[in-house]
Formats: C-alpha cells, structure tokens, sequence
DNA sequence: ACCTGAACACCGTTCAAGT
DNA sequence: ACCTGAACACCGTTCAAGT
C-alpha cells in the first residue's frame, strides 16, 4: 500500500472509534469485533481508545445507538403501518450488522438514537388512539420483541443447523410425554419470517391498545385476570 | 484441604460439566463462566472437557436446557393463570442464575427441558380456548418476551446506574425533538417490574388470543391493517 | 476411549514512560 | 492532553503424547 491512499493517520475520535466498530461488526460479526482490533484498524495501540471510550461495554452502547440513527420514519403512513414500517426498519438496521442484535439485547441503548426511536414509535401509538400509559409501556414492549427476535435470527444464523435438528427434535416427541408439542410441532415452525414478524407486531398492538394496566395494589389471587381482555 | 473431603475425583460426564457450569454462573455470572474455570472446578485440564462437549456453545445450550427442567407447573389454575404463572417460573429460573438470561437470547434451547415449557405452554393456551395456530406462535411470542426481559433485567444490574442515567437523559429531552418523551418520559420508566410484567403478559396473551394469522400472500399495501384489530 | 500438558492465537485493561 | 509498548491476567480450542 503506497503512501499516497493513506495521505495522513485519521485522527483518532470517539467517532471514528464507533464507526470502525460497526464495520468491523458488518465485515466480521461479534468475533471480529474487539478493542485490539479496531486499534488495528485506526492504526494504533489498543490503550490509546480508552481515552475516548470509558470500556468495551461502553463502546457497544454507543454503537448501538449510532445505528440507530438509521431507522427510518414513515410519517406520512396512517400511525399503526407508521409504527410498524419504523419496527421492521428497526429489525433491518439489527440484521444488517451481525452481532449488532446481540449487543443491543444486553447493552442498554441510551442517546439521542434510542430516544428518537421511542419518540417515532411513542407518536405513532398516540396517534391511533392509544392512551398514554399504554403507549408508554407498549413502546417498551415492541422495541424489546424486534430486538430480541433479531438477537435471535442472527445468533441462530451463526450455528449451523440448529433451527433443522430443532425442529426434527420436536417432531419425534414423545406422544405420551408432550402431546400438544405431537399434534401441534409443525405449526411452531411454520409461515415465512415476515408474516410471523407482521402477525406478532399485529398481536403486540393489539394487546398493547387494549390492555388495561392492572391495578395498583394487585390482590393475592386475582383469578379472573383472563376474563377480563379485549373489548 | 484433607484428601478425605475429596475421597475420589468425580468421574467427568457432560451431567457433571452442565451442573459445574451452573454453579459458576450462579455464584459469579457470565465472567466467571468458562470452560478453563469449570476444569479447575473438576480438577481436571480444560482439553479433557472437550470429549463431553462440542464447545462451548454447546455447553451453553445444554445448561439452558437443564435449567429449564426447574420451570414449574400449576396444573390446577384455571388456564390463563397457569400460562402466566410458569411464565413468572420461568422468569425466576433465568434471573436466579445471573448471565444465564444472556445465554437463553442468544442460543437456541432444545432438548427435553424447552420442549416440555413449549408443552405446558401450549397446553394452557389450548384449554384458554385460543385457536391452535395462534396457539403455536403465541408460545414463541411469550417465552421471547419472558427471555429477553431477563437478560435485559440481569445485563442492567451489571451496568452501573444505567436506568437511572437513562431515565434523567429522557427527562432532560429536548421538547422540541422529541415532545412526545418530553411529555411521557415519566411514564416510561413508572410502575414496579412485577406490575409492569403483570401488563407485558396480559398484553402479550390478549394479542395473541384475538389477533388473525396474516393472509399467506401479504399485498405490497395493505393499509387498512390497523383497523382489524380484535374482535 | 479417555485424559493430559503444552502450545497457538487470541482477549480487555492498566500503567509507567514518553511527547 | 494524548499516545505508546509492554505487561498482566485471562480466554477457547487443538494436538501430540500418554494411559
């Protein structure tokens, strides 16, 4: 490599820091994702990033919510395809970054990037009518399915045939011991992703619009809980 | 330590590694989780445990699964209580071992301690009247919620003050960016875990007890998705 | 078949020393 | 204030050698 395509070192920046680590993510995965690496990278020792970034688990928090910059709004949608186009956008951003899903599932995002997303998703639900304390903690509720769903995708992506061996496992199942598991095993892994993802942000809002927040002082034995849904 | 507290080294099985490998995490979560660790636990060099175990995340799955055999049944609530109650059961055995929550996002539980969750699951949703195949990827829909709110609770508690540092960030928004979390952000962390859960469940089981499977052949635009909720 | 020691190729983080 | 090399205390996994 000629001197000349490297003109002069890019000065190191917690934004620069971020960045290489989510190419290395996109590049490589988790595995390829390590302090010493983008130290590599940047052309440099791996204790000169720990006077932009206070840890690896640091690092990962600002990662995620650089990412996060990337989902895209449809404001223009009537609010329930709004908050579900912003969801699959979301989902998008985790997939395309192997490992990203993962981090996200165990780091708390905090930044303007998680608090943009909750503000498109917090708008959307308000603006279909759903009341406020419901939104607030639906909000909470759909974020935390996507990015567990792609945390999912992703990990299981990344371990040979386990969905395959999962599902034959399930298909011999013992009559005796786990009957519905029997009768029902193809209907577990059945349907394309997508019109799962579609059907469960569907169950998601639905539950979440008309779900009433239980009472403050639950009662010790409130058996009627099941009675009392939607409607 | 007197040779008679040991009388005899263990005999090594993959029962013996999943179990050691259980304690560690119990006693000092994820970091203390190692394949060199559970060696010197078992008195033993850590290339021995490689004729029980594939690697490591095999080793992972198999402690998943185990665990998993503690998940309690109540066989006698009426249905909707007794899905919510092994939730809750299932919610504990994961929070009981710190790091194990981590684990169960992001490998794929099998063997007979998920498959007999999937069963009771399934059970209690079937007699709740739910149709079967909303059944069936309802089971999905709530273990994935029960999954990731344990690792989110236990990858937190690692964190620092997180929630706390998160939740002035929200209340220090800016109302012009983001007047919706301005308006809300007090709602957004309110409420006692228990009673949070409590909703997230009702909610999840409300949705998927009233929500239709998407049609096979989704249209480029179906708009009017938000208008078929329940009923 | 089972077990071992030693080696290989990695980690995150710290710290004294330099500029 | 920023950057560095070297060190510390770890990793998972493999493999030739032993029993």
């Amino acid at each position: 490599v000629s001197r000349r395509d490297r003109p002069a070192k890019a000065p190191l920046s917690r934004e620069v820091i971020v960045q290489t680590g989510l190419d290395l993510l996109e590049q490589g995965g988790l595995a390829n994702l390590s302090m010493r690496k983008i130290a590599t990278a940047l052309d440099t020792g791996s204790a000169s990033l720990y006077v932009y970034v206070k840890d690896l688990n640091h690092l990962r928090a600002l990662m995620i919510d650089a990412a996060l910059e990337e989902v895209q709004d449809s404001p223009d949608l009537p609010p329930v395809d709004r908050v579900k186009t912003v969801l699959r956008s979301y989902l998008t951003v985790l997939l395309d970054r192997p490992g990203l899903a993962g981090i996200a599932a165990l780091t708390m995002a905090r930044g303007t990037g998680s608090m943009r997303l909750y503000e498109l998703l917090l708008d959307g639900l308000l603006d279909a009518g759903v009341r406020p304390e419901r939104a607030a903690w639906g909000v909470d509720l759909l974020t935390l399915h996507v990015t567990a769903k792609a945390a999912e995708l992703t990990a299981w992506r990344d371990q040979g045939d386990v969905v395959g061996d999962t599902e034959d496992a399930f298909a011999r199942a013992d009559e005796t011991a786990f009957p519905r598991l029997a009768q029902l095993h193809h209907l577990l892994f059945a349907g394309p992703g997508p019109r799962r993802f579609d059907w469960a942000l569907n169950s998601l809002i639905n539950g979440i619009t008309h779900t009433p927040l239980p009472p403050q002082a639950t009662p010790a034995h409130d058996t009627d809980d099941g009675a009392r849904h939607v409607r």
